[in-house]
This record gives C-alpha cells, structure tokens and sequence, in this order.
DNA sequence: CCTTAATCGAGACGGTACGTCGTGTCTTTAT
DNA sequence: ATAAAGACACGACGTACCGTCTCGATTAAGG
C-alpha cells in the first residue's frame, strides 16, 4: 500500500484525502487492498464490505468495475503474479532439471500467491468463466520449461523425441498438482516430488528410447 | 431475548406426524435431504434452512449432529456412494482393462455424485478435519482394482512387477483427477481417457520391462 | 458461515418499490407497522421479524434505529398518541368537572392506546431507561387539567387553595391508574369513577375549607 | 433448599438420587427451584428449562402439574409469602399506625418477594385467569388491618365512620401501589408515604367529622 | 473561467442465512 | 404408572454480508 493512498482512516477529525483518486490509481488501490485481504483472511472469507473499508472507497466503486467477488478475486490475483520472466534451470543433467522444476512449482503452489490460486479454482467451481480466466491466466505459464529442459535432453540423446507430447511433458507437473487438489492446504513434502520424478517422469520419457 | 416473548408452537393445524421420527431413522431423513439439496443446488447453495425444512424438523436438530455445513455435507455424500462391491474388469488385455476402469471413474466423477465430491473438496479448502474425511473415504477406494488389473499382467508377463508402485499404479486415475480440478464442472471427453492410457500409462507400466 | 455461501438476493419478482424509502419516511413507515402490530397481538407478542416484514423491509433497518423491541415500541407509542390539546371541562360546578376528567381518562386508558400503555408499563419492569420514556411522556399530559378545574373552584370559593397540592390534585386520576393496574386488561365500570370521586375525591380537597 | 433435594449434580459420576421424588416432595422441590428463579433472574428471564435443571427434574414432570410458565410462577410465588400472622399496630395515634402500615406494606412491596409480586402482576397483563388467581391471593392481605386502625380511631372520637368505606380505608394502601406501578423497580422514598399520609390519608378520613 | 456531467466516498436499504435459545410435546428407560 | 432424561418441531432472536440505491462532495472537461 502506498503512503499516500489513505490519510489517516479512522482518526476523529478526518484530515480529509488530500485528493480523491480516480481511474487507474483507484483501480489499483482496489486492487491492493483485496489482494491484501485475499493473503490475510482467504477467498472465502474475503467480504466486499471489508475490501472496499480496506481501499478507502465503496462497494459501489467496486461493482463498477467488477461485476462479483469472484471476479474482483481474479483480477487482483493477476496483479499478485510475479512478472520478472523465469530462467529455466540448465544442469546438463534431465533429472536434475526436473527437479529442479517440480521444487520451483512446488514453491510457488505452497506459497501465498498459491494458496490464493488454489483457493479461487475451488470457488469457482461452478462459475466457469472465471476458471477459464484463471486457467488461461496460469496452466501455459508451467509447460514451457519442461519442454524446454526435454528438448536439451533430446539433443544430448538422452530420450526420445516422443518425450515431448503434451501429456508427457506435463505429467510431473500434473501429477504435482493433484497432490495439492487432494491433501489441500498444505505444502508437499519434498519426498514426493523425488518419487514424481524418478518413478514416473523419468521412466516415461526414457521409455520410448 | 425477554422471556415472556415466547410463542406457542405446534398450535397450528400441523398434519401431525404419525409418530415423531427419532434417532436413525431422523437421523437418514435428514441426510437424504442433505444429498437431494446437494445434487439439485449444490454445495455451495445448500443452506441450514433449506435441509430442516426438506428433512421436515428445525436446525436445531441438525446441530446437535454435525457442527457445521461442511460436516452435514460430507456425512450426507457418504450416503450417496454406492455400496456395491465393484467388480474388476477382467479382458485378458492390460490396455482393455485399464480403459474400462478409467472410464469408470470418469462416469463417477462426472456424476451427480461425482460432482459432489468435487464441491465437497473445493470447498473445505480450509477445514483440514473435513479434507480428511473425504479423502480416506474415498481415496482408497479407487487404487485397489489398478493393482489387480496390473497383478494380472504381470502374471501373464506383460510388464514387469515395478508398476505395483502406488504412484504408477496411481497414474492414470491422478491424471484423470487432474483434468477435473483444472477443468471445473464438465465431463473429461473420452479422447483424454485414452491418451492417458496410450501416452502414459501403458508405456510407463511397460518401461521396467 | 463461510462467505462462498453467499446469495443473491432480489433476483425473485419483486414488485419493486416506486424509491427506495430513506430517513423519515422509512422510519415513520417502521412506527406505524409496530403500532399496528401492537394494537393487534399486543406487545409481548410483538416480534422484529413480523414487523420488518409488515413495514415491507428487514430487521437490520429496524436495529439500526432502535436498540431493542422495547425502545421500538416505545417510540411507536409515541406516534400513537393523540396530538390535539384536551380542552378542560367547565361546567360551573366540580363534581361535574372532575367526572369529565375522569371519564375521559378512563376512555384513554380503556382504548387500544391504554392498553399498549399499560402492556408497554408491564413489558419493561426492568428496564429503567423505557421507563422513564414512557413516564416522562406520558404521565405530566394529565395532571393540568385537574389543576385547572381546581383553581376554577378555589375561585369559586368552593374549595381551599391546599386541594393544589400534588398529591391531592392528582388523587382521582392515581386511583384510577391504580385500578387499572390490579384488574389488568378489562375497563374500570363508571360505578367505580362515580365512587372516587364523591368518597375520595371531594371531600379530600373540601375538607380544608 | 433441602440437603437431599439434589444429590451430586454435575459430578461426573453420578451417585443417583438415593429415592426418586413423587408427589408432594417433589412438588415442593419444583416450587422452591421456581422461587429461586424469579429471586434470581427474575420473571421474565425464568425458563422452564432452568427450573426443571434446578429442581433435578424434567420439563415434563412440570408441564403435569402446571399448564405454563406463568401458573408455574404463580404458584411457587404463594409459597413465598409470609405464613405468620401480622400484628396490627397500635400507638394510640392515627397517624403513627397509619405510617407504621404503609412502612410495613412499603417494606413488602421493595422486597424481594414484593418484587416479584410486580413482576408477576405485570407479566400477566392478558392471562385474567392468574392475574385473578394473583389478586385473591394479595389484595384482601392488606385492608383488614386498617380497618382495625380507623376502628380504633373512631373509638376514640378521632375519625367519623364513614372512613371505614372501603375506597377511604384503603386509599394511601392504593396510592402506594401506584407509586410502584408508575416508578418500577426501584423503593418508594419514606417522604412519600409520609406525604400519603399527610396530605391525603387524615385528611380525608378526618374530613367526615 | 465557469458551468456541467460524471464519478467518488459514505452509508442506508431490502434481503437471505446464520447459529442459538426457549417453548411445549413426545419418547424412552428405569425405578 | 410415573420419574428422569433428553430429543423433537417450531418460532424468534440479533448479526453478517449481499448487491442495489441514494446523496452530497469533488473533479475533470467543454462551452
């Protein structure tokens, strides 16, 4: 939250805002706020009344722009994403890639940010087109550097060309994923993903060479 | 509450219950109640109310036997399972039997029942206690007809005895969860089913060979 | 409750009211619901739910302005009682006077507003802070008639100026009250007005003479 | 409360009542839970529930013996009243009996007992049945002794007998009361009965003369 | 520069559901 | 047969949050 975004909020003789935000800035306060809101307290128990308290302004601003809490929750969920472009690990070795890549989105799924991802897929079970936002947003950010760590492979000959079919690439990633639908809240044990790699993902793709 | 507030109950022209229902058999009415209000609302839109008035006794009553919402849920999908004991595909073909299964599970999942479950998982993100419930409930179930279908395999030397490793055995069914918790509410199309047989399964369970 | 609960309201067929009704209007529109539900079922089995939904809004509106159903009814009481100044009998004579009095008081608290004044009295026992409302608002309205009469016949010589005293001026009307609060709901007969005033009350204020 | 009346309630391991209570005892045992109550909370905060707690019964075991809360409090108020009989002052003076009477009453009445007398008498605002039942019990109590005391007086020349008419005889007995029903809980200030006395009892009784 | 339309901040409004409490009735078990 | 224990069906409580609305204050833009 940036200083200026609110004057001292609940003082008796309000100092009154300096200058009333509009457009963009309000935008992103809103933003703010409910990504804040989201960490602290989790979707479900994420109140508009409380987001709007939180960025200073009200529920009718925020119906303006967002049409539910669900949506506002996706939106701000954009905003909690790092932007800085991921460096896929370059070991030289496949399995230590691998791991390397299951421990990165192991990371990120147990952390904060992840939490608040899985907690939206589960809210909106029923409303698809915020899953469709969602999965849009988030599923093509993972498969790239496993393509890109099986395509070394392929060229140091250490598997097969055929490594490189979708449900093959993602399955350590998938397979990552169901742990979390299935035991919920809390992180995966580094154990499993070594089991992942070296009783799944490496058999499979070593086994079409 | 003031007391002399109080109101006569029951002074109206009640149909008058032959005799009042109690333990068990209450008990069974108000979970089937529960799981008609789950399959025709769902969870989310399932409320207290709605499942006394459906059940036809007071939330009181509900209370005294499950703590919360997520509780009474649960309680009820145990009741909606089938109780019948399942019986394993048996074709002689290892790629056969583990579509039949497959499929299986995918009409589960995509069943009124099936759907349930997922409201159920998603939205006891944060109720560990509940998560768990569901999860021994159900879990197991699924993983003990993969080992047999791939005990027969082995027996008739189609693949090696490694693939009796849970995460292998697990695969395909993990895959298959998967798909739903990304994808929401819809049905998995059957193409998925065989590719991850074809792309995944069979060639894993075939790699220790 | 957990906020993925969360329902969408005025989605039925509502008729829609004109405008939304706000400050005064509603407020007066809330009064004259609880007068009439009061005058109806009486005050102990006045309840918020049955009011809000007379006055066409909801209970939170109403505990906004009114910390409780006894301030509630109080303030209804309020705008029960009539506005017009009494004009004070006289007849030349002071038995004739104080009959009217008399007559007029019973017919008040014999009528629907009597009766909730007396159900409001009864309700708030223990409640101080009502009671001294009620009483403020109510009992001073009528002691100045009696006054009146009764300067009237010290001027006439009828009587010594001592009858102004209080306790004495008012002594017809506190036995009235008095019946009132033995027999409960049920009129006080002419006969017993008749009584007080020719044992009690004319003598009282003839004998300083 | 009598020793044997609850054995270990709240122990964990009961040591079961050593007889089960019938009729009159367990009757009585009600009646002093019930007294205890109004002492307690009060009218309107008493609770068949507590009741039946307390007396180490059930709600049903009551509900035999007693149609409703009220009948209930009625009951148990009669076996709080005094039994002994109450020896009428005599000074020789009018007045000295007089306000020894209203003291006595005024004691009574800002007792405990009194207190729940007013509860009572006010909680029963439309149930005529008790209010009767009330009435029969209470009101007769108070006038034989000031008929005793005008009595006196007229015997010794002070006072006319017209004052033995019953609205003479009982006039400041009435005003006393009113001062209650309009003040609530709280006592009557001695300044007040003597002004009753004063200023409205001997004078009218001394008016006839 | 001054009007004018739009938006903001604040909070009231009409609803639905919550989880709790007390009523008066009913059922069961044990004395 | 009745006591004790407690479950049952009902209605009301007071609170929380929803999504909509009204209202005055502020702000940007156009004549």
């Amino acid at each position: 939250m940036t200083a200026d975004q609110r004057s001292g909020a609940g003082t008796g003789a309000r100092p009154a805002k300096a200058t009333r935000r509009r457009g963009a800035a309000l935008e992103r306060a809103i933003l703010q706020a409910t990504a804040e809101e989201l960490v602290e307290t989790g979707y479900s128990n994420l109140t508009m009344d409380r987001v709007a308290a939180r960025a200073g302004t009200s529920k009718n601003v925020i119906y303006r722009r967002w049409p539910s809490r669900a949506a506002l929750s996706v939106a701000a969920y954009r905003q909690m994403l790092p932007t800085d472009p991921e460096d896929t690990p370059d070991t030289g070795d496949l399995r230590s890639d691998a791991l390397a890549l299951l421990n990165r989105a192991n990371d990120r799924l147990s952390s904060p940010v992840g939490k608040v991802l899985r907690q939206l897929l589960s809210g909106m079970q029923d409303d698809p087109e915020r899953r469709r936002e969602i999965r849009e947003e988030v599923a093509p950010a993972g498969v790239a550097p496993w393509l890109t760590i099986l395509s070394r492979a392929i060229a140091r000959g250490e598997i097969d060309v055929a490594a490189l079919a979708p449900r093959v690439a993602t399955v350590a990633l998938n397979l990552l994923r169901n742990e979390y639908s299935i035991s919920g809240a809390t992180a995966v044990p580094p154990t499993v993903l070594v089991e992942i790699v070296d009783q799944v993902f490496l058999p499979l793709v070593r086994a079409g060479r």
